[in-house]
RNA sequence: GCCGGGUUGGGGUAGGGGUUAUCCUUGGGGACUGUGGAUCCCCGGACCCGGGUUCAAUUCCCGGACCCGGCCCCA
């Protein structure tokens, strides 16, 4: 018995129904939203992580050489290939709304909400610098999990790495890369540890404070400027204002909460701008999704610049999260039809009949099985199908049919010709 | 890469250095080729892998794989 590969999932029927149903949910908003779908490679070069990323994410892809000497990984995010995309086409009138659903991989250890291959939700707008794409990018997060029945269940945190980097400025750290380090590990760090490394980064320790007081704490959004010193308030009103005013508009899009939080910093990233990450009430899990502005990765990675804002959203955490929330269920397949058979000649005649149920757009199982009439009831029951046929030597010989509807137990036998009327007529009975 | 806890039919489990490895469930068949979910009967199906100790290992010891969780990292 060969087993499956270590930090890979199997999806079976049960839940392959829900998942399904989660994707529809994410393509249906982000097309509501006008967003057009792409679809990106699963084996990208190396290189192409080489240039925003340093050697410890290299060290958790799943990486080869192939034939030809190429470096090749299996790409461990979208949104590189997305950009790379993006600039190869210069004939695309901006701004640009994409999204993908591409399966990602990891190579680390498996763990909670995380395994080493996952499917992502990704959506980004180009070419437009406005905080309204900012808003619209939140509120299509936003809208995917109310349309899911999470209304409520999860919040937004977002934060502006322009904001931070002038406060991190504003209390004399110089290396802005290790101030956002250790910001993100804040949640992490406890609250002594924390505050001896920052003392550690930052030279003028009496100003420290100013941060201190400001993270961990989630502020709303219209109590934003109160939070901070008159001075440093006036020189970064427009950062502060925009934030403020994103949030307004992302209200319009969703209900969902909105609180500014500034140990957000989304780690060693590629942001230039709006950070932010979802997350449910209870604490529970990892983030549901995280994104923000990146205008400089074009630059990097094609050499073209290019406004950029979007998420990611991973189906692990979010599958946590629905299930947890009683939200992850089977739904029954609408206009389902199994055809009983008794008797081998019947099957001819039961086949023209699904092909005709099939065109009329049902799904149709036909049981060939020549099991007890009984028998292929009780399986149809079991595979919780709306509705029976029931084709036998009587039937052929009367040229009629037999339809039951296995919720109501009301039977209608009419002629096959008036298969869609029967259907009709047995449904109606059901009331 | 590191740390902790695990692994007995498809799922959930009991047990234990030696006899036919327990129970529930699922699956297949039958009672029942002409009307479903019940009931009854029958059947199939497991000790993760390798090494060691032992007369004998599924059980004890060591190593590995995999699972769950945590660290690192976070895309």
């Amino acid at each position: 018995m060969i087993e499956r590969v270590r930090g890979f999932r199997d999806s079976y029927p049960e839940d392959m129904l829900p998942r399904q149903k989660m994707f529809d949910v994410m393509r249906e908003t982000a097309t509501q939203f006008y967003f057009s779908q792409i679809e990106i490679p699963s084996l990208e070069y190396l290189d192409l992580y080489r240039v925003k990323s340093g050697e410890e994410l290299l060290t958790q892809t799943f990486s080869f050489t192939d034939k030809g000497g190429r470096e090749l990984t299996m790409i461990p995010e979208a949104t590189p290939s997305v950009v790379r995309m993006l600039t190869s086409r210069k004939d695309l009138k901006k701004p640009v709304k994409w999204f993908c659903l591409p399966k990602l991989w990891r190579y680390e250890e498996p763990q909670s909400g995380r395994s080493r291959e996952h499917t992502q939700f990704n959506a980004d707008i180009f070419g437009d610098s406005s905080m309204f794409a900012d808003a619209e990018i939140i509120g299509l997060a936003c809208s995917t999990l109310d349309k899911l029945g999470l209304s409520g269940k999860y919040k937004v945190r977002i934060n502006d790495r322009m904001l931070m980097e002038k406060i991190l400025r504003d209390i004399g750290i110089s290396n802005i890369a290790r101030g956002y380090s250790l910001i993100d590990h804040y949640r992490k760090l406890s609250a002594d540890d924390f505050k001896s490394q920052l003392l550690e980064l930052c030279k003028e320790s009496e100003k420290a404070d100013f941060l201190l007081q400001l993270l961990g704490k989630e502020i709303k959004l219209d109590q934003l400027d109160t939070k901070f010193p008159e001075q440093f308030k006036r020189e970064n009103e427009e950062i502060v204002s925009r934030l403020k005013n994103t949030g307004i508009l992302v209200s319009k899009l969703t209900s969902a909460e909105l609180v500014y939080d500034a140990s957000v910093v989304r780690g060693l990233g590629y942001y230039t701008g709006i950070v932010f990450e979802g997350f449910d009430r209870a604490g529970e899990f990892r983030s549901i999704f995280g994104g923000g502005r990146y205008d400089n990765l074009g630059q990097l990675i094609a050499d073209t610049p290019i406004e950029a804002v979007g998420f990611g959203m991973g189906d692990a955490v979010l599958e946590l999260l629905l299930k947890k929330n009683n939200l992850w269920n089977l739904t029954t397949r609408a206009g389902s039809f199994a055809m009983c058979t008794v008797g081998n000649e019947t099957i001819i005649t039961a086949y023209e009949l699904a092909t005709k149920l099939r065109q009329l757009g049902y799904a149709v199982n036909v049981d060939t099985s020549q099991a007890s009439l009984s028998n292929q009831l009780k399986k149809a029951a079991a595979n919780s199908v709306n509705y029976t046929i029931i084709i036998g030597p009587k039937e052929i010989k009367d040229n009629v049919l037999t339809i039951r509807d296995m919720n109501s137990g009301t039977q209608v036998t009419g002629r096959m010709d008036d298969l869609e009327k029967l259907i009709e007529s047995v449904s109606s009975k059901q009331i």
